[in-house]
DNA sequence: AGCCTTTGACCAGCG
DNA sequence: TCGCTGGTCAAAGGC
């Protein structure tokens, strides 16, 4: 990546659309919708999600422009660093309570500051269900890039995680928003945590936004991250006729495109010299 | 039995 | 126009 401003790195947002325009959708979702906490809490949530905290990740929405190594760096940095050394990769989950962008990427890093014995393979330390989708080797193949859906029927979420060669997670970039709650419990230590899941989508919401939205939402993160489709490689900017069956979805349009894409994009693209589709 | 992970291949966009 | 990179899908295997 490594694409500066200039650089429209696959996720990159164009800055053209001011984030009202991101907002741009319904009434679901508050300019708020970015959380973060203060260092302190930072701290404290990052050693918590060492142990497994779901909320304890600096949810910038937007905030990754031209989110190149170094921003993000400068981003984790600033979170990060300044809580003394994180000791894992936190992860900015993109929680239901839509930010309201066309696509909301969150960017996380945790450049290396290993003490994260836990960066491990699966990010789902968020609270929800992760399954990956892919895995490639970017950057001349030092830096694995692993691919997630939400395995949530109709939740458009992705993320993507690149690890070092040391294993170590780097960098965490989540796009589109969660339709739903995190699940109850999958994980038992998730579910400790996550009680808020048990809420309902609106609650968590609010909930969850007034909480840490109350936090703080520097500038920073209210930069226009309208995370056009176009940035999004395009090719994913097709057709979010996806149904939407969620009336939430504006930020994941770009997803779901992809969703509703790929089964056409299988039928017709892919051979699959099997039948249909599994 | 079901879900998730892994790996390879294909496609699309961009330089 | 060609090549490269990035992203996603699909099949198989494992847990």
């Amino acid at each position: 990546m490594a694409s500066p401003a200039a650089g429209p790195a696959p996720f990159a947002v164009p800055h053209g659309l001011s984030p009202t325009a991101l907002l741009g959708s319904p009434g679901l979702l508050s300019p708020t919708g970015n959380f973060e906490m203060s260092h302190q809490q930072a701290l404290a949530q990052v050693t918590a999600q060492a142990v497994h905290s779901p909320y304890s990740m600096i949810n910038q929405s937007d905030y990754s422009l031209p989110f190149s190594s170094t921003t993000t760096s400068t981003l984790a940095s600033q979170h990060v660093s300044s809580s003394a050394n994180v000791a894992s990769p936190q992860e900015i989950p993109t929680l239901p309570s839509h930010t309201g962008n066309s696509n909301i990427e969150s960017t996380e890093v945790s450049h290396g500051l290993q003490t994260s014995a836990l960066t491990v393979d699966k990010p789902d330390d968020d609270g929800y269900n992760w399954r990956k989708y892919g895995q490639k080797a970017v950057k001349g193949g030092e830096y694995p890039r692993s691919y997630y859906k939400c395995t949530h029927s109709s939740c458009p979420v992705k993320k993507k995680v690149e690890r070092s060669s040391d294993g170590q997670i780097t960098q965490i970039i989540y796009r589109g928003q969660h339709n739903h709650q995190r699940p109850p419990k999958r994980r038992s230590k998730d579910a400790g945590l996550l009680n808020e899941a048990d809420v309902s989508p609106e609650k968590e919401d609010a909930s969850t936004r007034s909480e840490q939205g109350s936090q703080d939402h520097s500038g920073k993160f209210e930069a226009s991250n309208d995370g056009g489709p176009s940035a999004s490689r395009g090719r994913d900017g097709g057709d979010q006729t996806s149904g939407s069956s969620d009336s939430d979805d504006q930020g994941e349009e770009e997803m779901k495109v992809k969703g509703g894409d790929t089964g056409d994009r299988n039928g017709n693209k892919r051979h699959v010299p099997a039948p249909a589709q599994r």
